[in-house]
DNA sequence: TTAAGTGCAAAATCTTTGCAAATGT
DNA sequence: ACATTTGCAAAGATTTTGCACTTAA
């Protein structure tokens, strides 16, 4: 098993969550943390491809999801793309704040940590636990291209 | 053909739209326009029953979203909801500064419509052109029955 | 009359479940 | 050794496609 930082960061965050180490989940974790927008399920089963079965792939999304190691954005097309959590996410306090970009070109999905959402006054009655924005556009990369 | 107020709105809309004024449509404009949470397509498919095939309802499903009929929002469990547009929706500029309200409780998914997202400073480079707020948790009528 | 729209059957996708074999602790 | 996790096969669910029939204009 390969002794690198981020190796080591992996097994402490599966440690910390009662979650054995095993190599589909190693993965996985590899490939969010490698990326800088979220990934969809079919993009991690093309990346990944032989090296984990499809059914593992859907059930270590769940349990990192349940255990708040990673989070899910839905974009455009009600896809779910995942993205490793921040250290303040846990299984209870979850996404909280959190504002997304959904690129409508190369439809890539961002999380733009430095940007929170704004406070809101709900209407009479209604309860705010959690929130969810997310902002379409253009991202960086492909506005660079259009010049 | 009823000359109902609502009916003849309809049918202005589809003609507007360029779509012929069917039953299937016609039933589906009926649902969501009666309903004050939008609306998932099972419930739809539930509903309306036998009077709609499945694969009709899916058809005039994308063909009001597209037109800016109706505008859809995704839930807790990444499915989408239907709710009808304001008259400022077309086409092309569509669902601009909406507030969703997804009860976590009773999952109705509300559009809060007198609550206007606030302004957002972009990162460098991202080109915002529409964003989609979505706050979790409790509604009105949830939170009467908890009492 | 005829282009648009529907309904059925069937294909293609996507997601979950059951269970025996493999693996980490 | 033993509970957890994996991989396969197969079931279930969801969504799309093809095509003949029907309907609104």
């Amino acid at each position: 098993m390969e002794e690198t930082e981020t190796g080591r960061r992996f097994d402490q965050l599966l440690e910390k969550n009662n979650l054995k180490k095993t190599q589909p989940r190693l993965s996985v974790l590899k490939v969010l943390a490698s990326r800088k927008t979220a990934t969809s399920q079919p993009a991690l089963e093309e990346i990944l491809g032989a090296e984990i079965d499809r059914v593992t792939l859907y059930r270590v999304l769940r349990t990192f999801e349940e255990k708040g190691i990673i989070h899910k954005v839905i974009d455009l097309n009600g896809t779910a793309n995942y993205a490793t959590c921040d250290e303040s996410c846990t299984e209870h306090a979850h996404d909280d704040r959190h504002v997304h970009f959904n690129c409508t070109h190369c439809l890539h999905v961002y999380c733009l940590d430095s940007l929170h959402i704004p406070a809101l006054t709900m209407p009479a009655g209604f309860t705010a636990s959690q929130m969810n924005l997310i902002v379409y556009g253009i991202c960086e990369e492909c506005n660079e291209k259009e010049r």
